[in-house]
RNA sequence: CGGGGCGUGGCGCAGUCCGGUAGCGCGCCUGCUUUGGGAGCAGGAGGUCCUCGGUUCAAAUCCGAGCGCCCCGACCA
């Protein structure tokens, strides 16, 4: 257990490491209810960058925001036989509306206000969506229809983790309906690389992206597309799916449109999300074992501005300076903060915001005013950037976004470098993939045959699951032939690693 | 649901074996001195010791039952 100060190191605990950051750098907190989390301010501040981010993209791309219902009716999910059995484990269930004292006093529900038709809460929407689109497209001419919801969903797991695996979280969901099994083909794989491009440009994580095998995939989905970044303790995090649906929800909710030929068609739907969880992600893809490590472009704080002064004349000196910085940086449209706290030492307010994982401090001192200089700091030492830099005023401001978007790459290029350093490609045993998974852990490529029983096989007996069958950009250029378990003719290269 | 751990001021813990006035560090409040990498002194506030029951003159401590949370595993974003 860590003391007061230091925190438990990545590699002594990892998960305890985990848990200390994400409490530490005050993201979230534990709510009285088993797995369900509080995301506090400065949690839910990154969460409002992503959303602000993710939404302009999807707006860009012609979709619109509505809301749908919490509630949905038991007999919608079970519609669809797949879907159904994907999430029944884990539902939570709305059987009565009415609470009473009972013979002890206690409240209990109402027998009398039993639900005829109990309520699900939402684990996903696709069902009760997808109802309200059988009654909204006729023609050829409605469609595409191009829908996203921001919302909170409940899955009502066995295990939690704050922010990875959660009773509810917060996500976005888009649904699609297309007139063309290629528009919808053609819709998930576009939701994939704004996804893709969301994950690298902004969190910088060095996603892979591929599409899941069939034991993998949404429960419902003809095909799921998916990221996957690798974690620092080399287990692969899922940070958004993405689904071509088939007409697998168009035939169960008649869905259905006339087309440009008359004729009566099911429609094509697609749906996508990214959730809370790759705040986690962010986490456990930066974070040292100082805390938090906040890429610029999601950091609610991307700039700290810490005085230091000895008495009254030098703290009104330097206060007015750091006002006048922080000032010409929000000009730059730079997210800056100025820690003027009286209460605390500047030693403390450093170790403070790194732990939050602020990418950059400036220090303002006596000195520095008198000699028209700032110091900046960033979070992290990265190749090609200096941690620490004395730098005249003006330069200083004018270039610090130009730094910031520096740090914001640098940070990416770790990432993918991690990634690579940790990824097995060409791996052609199944012992030496049990081997690598068993041991440093990572991302095992090797052929695979196709076969769900070859799968299954590995997962019991290393844990391991198919992340995704890569992406063309991801694919190892003389990727084996053979499947790594079975020795049959590879059908398509595989990525394996244990995940979260 | 199985295995492990833990419930004592806001946080981290000691005290439990062997019953006897509830403590320590950090944090918090007030004042003064401080401030270029976790400051000092002085004063102060803050606790149903998870809950219920039992034993006892006396329970944080012993006995019984229950509850909760965290971690590991099985299920999953």
């Amino acid at each position: 257990m860590a003391d007061e100060k230091g925190l438990t190191s990545r590699a002594a605990d990892f998960s305890a490491w985990y848990n200390e950051v994400v409490q530490r750098a005050e993201l979230a907190d534990y709510s009285p209810v088993r797995g369900s989390m509080i995301i506090r301010p400065y949690g839910y501040g990154i969460w409002e960058l992503m959303q602000r981010v993710l939404d302009d993209m999807f707006k860009a791309t012609g979709h619109q925001n509505a809301y749908f219902p919490l509630f949905i009716p038991l007999s919608f999910i079970a519609r669809e036989a797949e879907h159904v059995e994907g999430f029944a484990k884990e539902m939570a269930l709305v059987t009565h509306t009415r609470l009473i004292h009972g013979p002890d006093g206690a409240l209990i529900p109402d027998p009398d206000s039993k639900l005829e038709e109990p309520l699900i809460v939402r684990p996903t929407s696709e069902t009760i969506i997808y109802d309200a689109f059988a009654k909204w497209v006729q023609s050829y001419r409605d469609l595409p229809l191009l829908i996203n919801q921001w919302a909170n969903v409940v899955r009502w797991e066995m295990r939690t983790r704050l922010f990875l695996r959660t009773a509810e979280f917060l996500w976005q969901e888009g649904h699609t309906a297309h007139a063309s099994e290629s528009d919808a083909e053609q819709e998930a794989t576009r939701i994939l690389g704004i996804y893709r491009q969301f994950q690298d440009e902004w969190l910088a994580l060095g996603v892979i992206t591929g599409v899941k095998s069939p034991a993998e995939k949404f429960p419902g989905a003809d095909r799921t597309y998916a990221l996957e970044a690798l974690m620092q303790d080399n287990r692969a995090l899922q940070c958004g799916t993405s689904h071509m649906l088939g007409q697998n929800f168009a035939r169960q909710f008649e869905l259905k449109f006339q087309a440009e030929s008359g004729q009566e068609e099911y429609a094509w739907n697609t749906s996508w999300g990214v959730s809370t969880r790759m705040i986690g992600g962010l986490v456990m893809g930066h974070g040292d074992d100082t805390g938090l490590v906040l890429p610029p472009r999601v950091a609610p704080t991307q700039v700290v501005v810490v005085p230091i002064y000895r008495n009254d004349a030098e703290q009104g000196l330097v206060l007015e300076k750091a006002a006048a910085v922080a000032a010409a940086l929000r000009q730059q449209g730079v997210r800056v903060h100025v820690d003027a706290r009286d209460t605390l030492k500047p030693g403390p307010k450093y170790y403070e915001w790194e732990r939050k994982g602020v990418p950059l401090r400036i220090e303002i001192g006596p000195r520095d005013v008198a000699a028209g200089k700032l110091m900046l700091v960033l979070r992290l030492e990265l190749p090609g950037l200096a941690r620490k830099e004395a730098l005249p005023e003006a330069e200083a401001i004018d270039g610090l976004p130009g730094r910031l978007e520096q740090y914001q790459r640098a940070l990416l290029a770790a990432a993918v470098r991690r990634r690579e350093a940790n990824s097995y490609r060409g791996v052609r045993s199944y012992q030496d993939a049990r081997a690598i998974i068993e041991g440093t852990g990572g991302f095992v490529y090797a052929g695979w045959c196709g076969s769900g029983d070859c799968e299954a096989k590995v997962k019991e007996e290393t844990k391991a699951t198919i992340r995704v069958l890569p992406g063309e950009e991801f694919r190892t250029p003389d990727a084996p032939t053979n499947c790594m378990v079975c020795g049959a003719p590879a059908q398509s290269e595989a990525v394996w690693a244990r995940a979260y």
